[in-house]
RNA sequence: GGGGGAAUGUCCCGAGUGGCAAAGGGGGCGGACUGUAAAUCCGCUGCUGUAAUGGCUUCGUAGGUUCGAGUCCUACUUCCCCCA
């Protein structure tokens, strides 16, 4: 790859560290983040209140700007969100409310917090969201203001368009003017904030060139695009989907137990790109901990667990986490912050079904699948195999006060009595 | 407007002859081997309930024919292709 060498520290940061995929007019970026501060922005949806790990690159690269002297903008995508992602096939996608959507952004915006400095500085992070401006247009003003500047042919020749229409998928309109809305924002953007950079994954391209394109057309004005790579686990699946579904940012929805061993289970020829992605590590530091050899990678994968955990959720959390997983799995032992399921005493003296405990805690989606799971020899209590989930859970299984029960080799619930 | 095709296990792709809980993949889960890795091999993968050959709910929607329907008929919905 004969890749510019850039001379700003953020494109250099940035490329060093493997967040880069496609960038638009290198040099002109480069040499507007060497002379001076620049303003870029990365747009997130709100249709859950969290984020995923799948949006984390995007996270850390407004936290890479910010640690560079440039200042971040994180633009919700309120009004985008309104009119709901139509590329699911089910008709009924339920289209979330503004209160919805507004509760959302609000349980999002603090994840922001622990990436990212807000406040009125001029390196200062800022959140806005889309409905405020979208939400206004009128549509014939939409078009004549807009429209003259995009041509159906050009837009035809985008690769999210292309590989629609030639695998012969339907493409509605509302998602052909999807592109148009993105450009837009980052047009409002570049008015009122100065914004001249938008970043988002590759497969934001396309999207992002439009939103350049509008504002090099209509105001003359530098405007730059840079997307990442599309991030998949060596093994070739896709980012953040894990065991337990969606890797979700937030703690209330995935404990810091959880997202440590979310880190701690990466394959290993992974770990040198996520420490680089994910950590605020040295990059030297970075290659030494994926040179070691064999098993030692794991060392490596604690480390990725320690930093990125304690980015998220800080460090004490991130101890405990650590400190959880070192007692359950290298010594065996229990921990009292290992997941914890809480149970009514009065319950578990009249004794409980085991399949029904193990449902309950979350360690089975059926009893079907809690009986499965006993009978392919995966189910544990107290440590011990047991393949009869019919048998009962009473008091006297009380371990230390708790019932320990394990899930296949990585999932460890306690149930505790109250 | 006319003609032809398609919708399958709510994760995806995809077979399906009137007896079907429905082939086969992928994915996921569990086991073995390891290092809480990958690769490989084995098992499981609708819900519920067993000692079990049990019960219940599934094939775009709604009806119908039949002892019995994913499979046949009718209408409807959505999508694709061709002609105009």
């Amino acid at each position: 790859m004969s890749e510019p060498a850039f001379k700003s520290e953020f494109l250099k940061t940035m490329q060093a560290r493997g967040y880069i995929h496609q960038v638009s007019h290198p040099e002109e970026l480069d040499s507007a983040a060497a002379s001076g501060i620049v303003t870029a922005y990365v747009g997130f949806d709100a249709t859950a209140p969290s984020l995923h790990v799948g949006n984390l690159i995007s996270i850390m690269m407004l936290r890479r700007l910010q640690q560079a002297g440039h200042k971040p903008v994180v633009l919700m995508g309120g009004g985008t969100t309104k009119v709901g992602d139509p590329s699911g096939k089910d008709e009924s996608r339920k289209l979330l409310t503004e209160a919805d959507i507004a509760a959302n952004i609000a349980s999002i915006r603090t994840v922001f917090e622990k990436f990212l400095t807000f406040g009125d500085g001029p390196t200062d992070a800022v959140m806005v969201n889309n409905d405020d401006w979208l939400s206004k247009l009128g549509y014939i003003e939409f078009l004549r203001e807009y429209g003259p500047h995009f041509t159906v042919n050009r837009m035809l020749t985008f690769d999210s368009v292309k590989l629609r229409l030639e695998r012969e998928q339907p493409l509605t309109f509302l998602e052909f003017n999807y592109m148009l809305m993105q450009a837009v924002d980052f047009l409002h953007l570049n008015r009122t904030r100065g914004v001249q950079l938008q970043m988002g994954g590759s497969d934001q391209w396309g999207n992002i060139i439009n939103g350049v394109e509008l504002v090099r057309r209509m105001d003359q004005k530098s405007a730059f695009a840079l997307t990442t790579p599309l991030l998949t686990t060596s093994s070739g699946a896709k980012m953040g989907k894990s065991a337990a579904g969606a890797v979700w940012l937030n703690a209330d929805m995935r404990s810091p137990y959880d997202y440590w061993q979310f880190w701690r289970n990466t394959e290993d020829a992974d770990v040198g790109k996520f420490l680089r992605l994910f950590t605020d590590l040295p990059l030297d530091e970075v290659a030494r901990l994926e040179s070691l050899p064999g098993a030692e990678i794991n060392e490596a994968k604690k480390v990725l667990a320690n930093e990125a955990t304690r980015m998220l959720h800080g460090a004490a959390e991130a101890e405990k986490a650590a400190a959880a997983a070192q007692a359950a799995f290298e010594q065996g032992g229990l921990s009292a912050d290992l997941p914890t399921h809480e149970i009514a005493a009065a319950e578990l003296e009249t004794g409980v079904q085991l399949a029904d405990l193990v449902v309950a805690a979350g360690l089975a989606g059926s009893k079907g699948e809690a009986r499965r799971l006993a009978q392919g020899g995966g189910l544990r209590v107290n440590d011990a195999a047991e393949t009869d989930a019919n048998r009962t859970i009473a008091t006297a299984d009380l371990l230390d006060g708790v019932v320990k029960l394990g899930a296949g080799k990585k999932k460890i619930v306690l149930v505790k009595p109250v």
